[in-house]
DNA sequence: TTCCAGGGGTAGA
DNA sequence: TCTACCCATGGA
C-alpha cells in the first residue's frame, strides 16, 4: 500500500532526515540507494508495519510516498495512524519561516540551509524520544547505537514477515523486562533505573508523557516538566526540547563545548557562559542555529 | 591502569 | 544555587 503526503517548499527530504543522528538509531534505517528512510513501527491496533519512507519533487511541492507493508491491509484507521506518525516524525506541522528569515542575514547559515532543512527527525512518541536522549547521556554515539539495538531486539515487537525487523518496544513492554534483562543484555548502565521507572510510571498512569508532544505550556514551563522525569537533566532536557519544537535553549554536551571552541576561541577551553553568549542573539533559534554552525 | 565519552542524582554547604 | 562525589559501560 502507498500513501502520500505533500510538503510545502522549501523541504529537503533526504537531508532533512540524515541531518539528526536519530536516523542512525534502531528501528529507523537510511537506505541510501532507494534514498528512503525505513522504519517499523506499532501502529494503535498493535499491527507492526513496515514502513519506506521516501520524497519526488514537483514544481510546487514536495510528494512524500510512504510505502506501507504488513501482514494484512491496513484499515482507514490504520492509515491515518501511519500518517500521523509520518508528520509527525518528519515535523511537517512546524513552520519554520522566521527562522529562514532570520538566516538570510547569516550567509553560512543561508547557504546551509536554503534547500529547506531543519526539520530534525523524531520518533513516533515522546517516550521513546526520552529512552534514546537518556542512552545518549555520559557515554559514546556508538554505544547509544548498541543500547537502542539491543532495547529494541530485545523487547520490541517483530515484525511478522522479517522477525529480525522490530519496532520500538512500548512502555509496557519495557516494563515488563526484569532486572536481570536490563543489567545482562540491555546493558544500559545506570540509565537502566532511569528507563525502567519511566517505563512503569507511564503503564501505572502515573505520568501522561505523550501528553506533552501537543502542549501549549511556555518553554521554561515544559522544561520543568521534563526535568520532572528521572535522568533527565539540564542536557536532556533541552534536547527534548527541541525535539518538541522549542529551539530557544542549547543541549550543551562535550559535542557544543568542543565545536564552540574550535569555531569561536581558537579551542581553547570554554565556559557555559561563553557558549550561551555566542548564540545568544539567535533567540528562539540557538538550537538550530548551533546545529547548523558548521 | 586511568581517563572519559553528546550527564545526572544526591548530599551538604 | 553551587560543588563534590558517585553512578555502569567500554574504548583509547
Amino acid at each position: 500500500m502507498i500513501l502520500e503526503l505533500s510538503v510545502a517548499k522549501p523541504y529537503d527530504f533526504a537531508q532533512s532526515v540524515c541531518d539528526h543522528g536519530w536516523v542512525q538509531l534502531a528501528p529507523c534505517y537510511w537506505d541510501k540507494e532507494r534514498q528512503a528512510l525505513r522504519h517499523v513501527q506499532c501502529l494503535g491496533t498493535g499491527k507492526v508495519a513496515l514502513l519506506h519512507i521516501s520524497a519526488e519533487n514537483t514544481a510546487d511541492v514536495v510528494t512524500l510516498r510512504i510505502e506501507v507493508e504488513a501482514d494484512t491491509p491496513l484499515t482507514t484507521a490504520e492509515q491515518d495512524d501511519v500518517r500521523q506518525n509520518v508528520h509527525w516524525m518528519l515535523k511537517l506541522d512546524e513552520d519554520f519561516s522566521a527562522f529562514y528569515e532570520r538566516i538570510h542575514q547569516h550567509p553560512p547559515l543561508q547557504e546551509r540551509m536554503s534547500s529547506g532543512r531543519g526539520r530534525l527527525l523524531r520518533s513516533p512518541t515522546l517516550f521513546e524520544d526520552v529512552v534514546k536522549t537518556i542512552t545518549t547521556t555520559n557515554t559514546t554515539w556508538r554505544q547509544t547505537i548498541g543500547m537502542v539495538e539491543r532495547i529494541v531486539n530485545t523487547l520490541g515487537e517483530p515484525y511478522p514477515a522479517n522477525p529480525e525487523l522490530r519496532a520500538f518496544p512500548t512502555p509496557q513492554q519495557v516494563a515488563a523486562a526484569d532486572d536481570a534483562v536490563f543489567t545482562g543484555v540491555l546493558k544500559l548502565g545506570y540509565r537502566g533505573p532511569y528507563v525502567q521507572q519511566l517505563a512503569r510510571e507511564i503503564v501505572t498512569g502515573e505520568r501522561d508523557l505523550e501528553s506533552l508532544k501537543h502542549s501549549d505550556l511556555p518553554p521554561q514551563e515544559l522544561r520543568k516538566e521534563l526535568k520532572q522525569i528521572k535522568g533527565v537533566g539540564d542536557y536532556a532536557a533541552n534536547t527534548l526540547l527541541m525535539i518538541l519544537g522549542r529551539y530557544g535553549e542549547l543541549a550543551v554536551d562535550s559535542e557544543v563545548r568542543s565545536l564552540v571552541s574550535r569555531l569561536y576561541f581558537n579551542g581553547e577551553a570554554v565556559t557555559e557562559a561563553q557558549i550561551q553568549d555566542t548564540y545568544r542573539h539567535w533567540d528562539e533559534w540557538k538550537y538550530l542555529a548551533y546545529w547548523f554552525d558548521a
